[in-house]
DNA sequence: CCCAAATCTTACGAATTGTAACAGCCGCCG
DNA sequence: CGGCGGCTGTTACAATTCGTAAGATTTGGG
């Protein structure tokens, strides 16, 4: 699958480059755009998965395109301006915009606010998301069905999705048994820790583990649990 | 058609009250709660469009929740905190947060928040027609008749209908027994469960689901249903 | 090496869910 | 009227899920 792309639209040099960097290093395809104008010649060839906009162009009015964009093309627009005003949020978001980040930002907010964009899905070619690949394995959470090598599938439940998950998000971390019972709802039990051990040792099971020496889920004595393995979301 | 309904999250009574006064004036229906444990409770009677959870509670990890909430419920969550800085920001999104506003917020915004959640979030009722086209089938609400990828139609009775009319109006949404006899007009009979169960078995035999591994309508243990598929109502 | 604590595993049972069989209801038609 | 067939809820029993208990095993300190 190809990365989600991201498209950019500010007439400042500066902001384009920082955007694209950090964008790109956060793993999705970029496009940016300095006039109104290319950038919608554009969409005429590539839809993005979402749309950063500079409000303050030179060359057009930015809410009337946020309008547009939001209306026709479907794309997750986040609006990003230098006007901090709660009224200009205001009409930014009810003229369509999904997001709206003030100038000065931070690189790191906007890439978290991208994501949040795409997972809500709806908009999006909800195709990422729910599948992870890791170690000759294959887990679709949306089926419930974990993948052999060989494609042979086998169901899994509910409850160790839920711990296989919590592990195929944070690979290669520590995670502690009280992370996990916050994680995965756990009213703190009084035996509830046995619960979460006997959930951990079908995981186990099912991904044919073997109880001497585990390759992909390891027990830290004393400490947690630590997912091994090369973990890519599809 | 109902209004969409927000929850509010919030230990502080005086938040709860502005939220909820500035929500309601604007036309959602909303449910206020102070602690997460009952907060959680009324996710089982009623799966709110909107949630707006502030972080520091009390009684429970407010990340935790919110990473619960968005993985499970699939509804849009809305972090509101007194917590300003970036990471906070950036961490909260990454866990599933679909925004994040910092106290202190105005009212305005976060109305125009809450309503770009919806926008692209959750379907609302669609309005619209009344056939829907799904992995292959196409349903037939106003003739009663389910149409296979081959163009073969067989008809469904009303009681199937209404639970596979809600199926496709939520899809890839968990819904909860609850909401089910809610929504169809259940009188809380005490063994109407029941009759759910089966009408939930009749519909899957009529798609052709295999028992061992149904690809439509899956069930959570302990939770409710979900509908897979990709709907598109015409 | 020994021991206590932590963790793993297995078996069991309570709760939940699936579904086949039955029965009541309603409309249709001879 | 009486029988028939489709729809739907109820019941009963089978299957599944998942936590709990208990014994086995592992770990790390002394």
């Amino acid at each position: 699958m190809t990365a989600p792309l991201v498209t950019i639209l500010d007439d400042e040099p500066e902001i384009r480059q920082i955007l694209t960097d950090v964008l790109e290093d956060a793993g999705f395809r970029t496009q940016a755009f300095s006039r109104a104008r290319e950038f919608e010649a554009s969409l005429k060839r590539a839809t993005p998965d979402v749309c950063l906009v500079d409000l303050s162009l030179p060359d057009t009015d930015g809410l009337a395109l946020v309008h547009r964009l939001a209306l026709e093309q479907g794309a997750s627009v986040i609006i990003i301006s230098g006007r901090a005003q709660v009224q200009d949020r205001v009409t930014g978001l009810e003229l369509g915009a999904d997001d709206y980040i003030t100038k000065p930002f931070d690189p790191a907010e906007v890439v978290a606010r991208v994501r949040a964009r795409l997972r809500d899905g709806t908009k999006v070619a909800q195709a990422g998301g729910n599948t992870a690949v890791f170690n000759g394995w294959t887990a679709h959470f949306d089926r419930y069905v974990l993948e052999d090598e060989t494609g042979t599938e086998s169901p899994f439940s509910h409850a160790e999705g839920e711990v296989l998950r919590l592990f195929l998000e944070s690979p290669k971390r520590l995670i502690s048994r009280a992370q996990m019972q916050e994680m995965l709802g756990g009213g703190a039990g009084d035996s509830f820790d046995r619960a979460m051990d006997v959930r951990i040792s079908r995981l186990r099971t099912k991904l044919n583990e073997d109880p001497k020496n585990p390759r992909l889920i390891k027990t830290i004595y004393g400490a947690g649990y630590i997912f091994l393995g090369e973990v890519e979301w599809q």
